[in-house]
DNA sequence: TTATAAATGTTATATTATAACATTACATTA
DNA sequence: TAATGTAATGTTATAATATAACATTTATAA
């Protein structure tokens, strides 16, 4: 059996959120003092806001929020904060929602499959080493190089599908 | 060796864009008629129109060419032509893009997986079993339970690697 | 300490999509 | 065929998502 990497498991019931948002942000922390990068105070704050929930948030939600903190709350604003975590690995972007998710493992790079419950909304993040080279191989049989990958899987988690029977 | 299922291939060298069209719209007339639903002049146009090439197309851009055309050339127009081309498997949205392409294929409900070249922009669209079966296994194993998944693989066909070396 | 680059602010606007209600076309059947 | 209901399209307005372009501030290096 090939390991199934799960990077982000749907959220469990006895999860503490405080320190799953701690672990992300030292993780940030590590991984741009690894890249002689900065988390500044902004995009600090922006990680922060996304790692608010494992649902994806959307870029104007996150401007509403910053309005209380002493940062301009123009669009530009959090795009760019969003574009840097996104360069970085700090958070990806569902792109069929239009909305971020934090990555849990910024120091590595990795290809995601995303799972996503529209009852819950929550999301679980894989980097599943047989999807990625059965893909591989199926492209390249079509002479097709491979640059980026974006699997997003709707449908329902496990506890949620416990709860409608 | 399990088949793998070219729904669209790249656009081959020999390539006849008219006939492909015209098959296009043979099938969706025909996918229409068997379903009892209307394929009706607008219908007809934005798929002609979204069949233009092999690029996947923007809908503001399918709406400009309404322009010349005895419709409204407002938004809700061509988004609820869209819409029901969707929804009964005529074009396809790239969600990655925010961009709609045609399917070869409408009589048949099926999984796509995109393959996007982003140096000349065409799409191939395949619908592989060995895919669906794997992310099928893979989220079974998680409990969860699969209703759409979006695969959109972004890299160089084989004829821009030919030309780029 | 000054020059430079990086980050953020600001203003404006582009792009993508939908809500809500009005009108027209089409199909059914009394 | 007139009346009725439904589906399709028109119309107006606006919401939601994202970027361009230039100004200012902050951090870093020389």
């Amino acid at each position: 059996m090939v390991d199934t990497c799960i990077v982000m498991p749907f959220k469990e019931s006895g999860h503490s959120h405080r320190t799953c948002l701690e672990s992300a942000l030292s993780a940030a922390e590590a991984t741009c003092n690894e890249r002689g990068i900065k988390l500044t105070r902004l995009r600090r704050l922006v990680l922060e806001l996304v790692w608010g929930s494992h649902e994806p948030v959307k870029a104007y939600d996150i401007l509403d929020k910053l309005r209380g903190e002493d940062f301009s709350s123009a669009p530009p604003t959090v795009y760019r904060a969003l574009d840097f975590l996104q360069a970085e690995g700090m958070v990806h972007k569902i792109e069929s929602l239009n909305a971020y998710v934090g990555c849990a493992r910024p120091e590595q790079r990795h290809i995601s499959q995303f799972l996503i419950c529209h009852s819950c909304g929550s999301v679980a993040e894989l980097d599943d080493p047989e999807i990625r080279k059965l893909l591989a191989r199926k492209a390249a049989k079509l002479g097709f190089h491979i640059d980026h990958e974006m699997i997003e899987i709707k449908g329902m988690c496990s506890s949620c599908t416990e709860e409608h029977q």
